[in-house]
DNA sequence: GGAAATCTACTCGGATACCGCGTGTCCGAGTTATGGTGG
DNA sequence: CCACCATAACTCGGACACGCGGTATCCGAGTAGATTTCC
């Protein structure tokens, strides 16, 4: 299992047929966006209502419902989309195993404990440049590098199987 | 549960009593480091056994035998010790779902699915960065961060625990 | 013909099952030093 | 005194149980638009 799991990867696939006009359709509803990438649907339900708490995407409920941005897609980063859909996950979490030693019997001295571990903070350094480049992409960018391989008339097929 | 596990905190505790001299003694008995840090005995063991195939610590059998470090403290990185035992797992791992999309009927043409998904490329990029950091500390570094802020008879103190 | 009731399709939220993997434990086989025994 | 044997402590490797969390499914409740019914 990895770290960034299955349901970041739909999330951000779905969002992407998020971007952009959606051809006349102004909402796709969950049960659309996962049946149009092969995904199971009530999964990609639930990964949705994270997106909304988290305040990324918009719901209208009943007949013709679904989902839509809610900011432009430029402002949201893939940073924003792995926390909403997995929470704060710490990289790596310290037993704090400097403590135990045997010599301090229990009891250990303030000096063993003070200030961060210094395995955790390589593993926090780690992390902070991790989530860095995650932060430096936004849903617009990889978006765009998706539509750059497409040939012009793939998003007019996909708003045609969404409408059919 | 974290992408970097508990296994790799207690390896990388275990082999900072294996850098210096070890005051008289050439090698530690995987019994002896786990239980000096209240940790379990016989999962240390298995740790060990990974980072010996890894090359990093070599084990003398018998009476009296244990482990020490194949090579100088300087040259071995934190990064070695996470892959030697947790593997090479990725932080991501592709499920191909560009190539699902329902409009291509099963048979998803080249350009949907040649070079690398535009999600992966990110989060290959995510743990380059990651791995990068990891690499740059080796065990030397962190060992002497840690006895910077023992106090001189600390490392007396742990030698006497482990001959007594 | 218009208003109200019904129906349908959707979102929302919780409950639950499955399963892989990290964690931890146990056991047997092989190896080496130590201590004891017999020539 | 020396060679040989038994014992103890260790490493090695595999097998196995347990629990957590990611994945997936199902179901009931609530809502909004479409359809039908009734006055």
């Amino acid at each position: 299992m990895a770290h960034i799991t299955t349901g970041v990867e739909y999330g951000l696939h779905c969002l992407f047929y998020l971007v952009g006009p959606l051809e006349g359709k102004q909402s796709a509803s969950a049960r659309d966006l996962a049946e149009l990438q092969g995904v199971p649907v009530e999964y990609v339900a639930k990964l949705f209502t994270k997106l909304k708490k988290a305040g990324l995407v918009l719901a209208s409920e009943g007949v013709g419902g679904g989902f839509r941005l809610a900011r432009p897609a430029e402002s949201i980063t893939v940073l924003e989309v792995v926390e909403a859909i997995e929470g704060k996950k710490p990289l790596f979490d310290c037993q704090e195993i400097r403590g135990r030693c045997a010599v301090f019997n229990g009891r250990p001295p303030t000096w063993a404990t003070r200030g961060t571990c210094s395995i955790h903070a390589v593993m926090l350094e780690a992390e902070a440049q991790m989530r860095k480049v995650l932060a430096s992409y936004s849903l617009a960018d990889i978006a765009n590098s998706l539509t750059c391989k497409a040939p012009a008339n793939y998003s007019r097929e996909v708003a045609k199987w969404l409408n059919g």
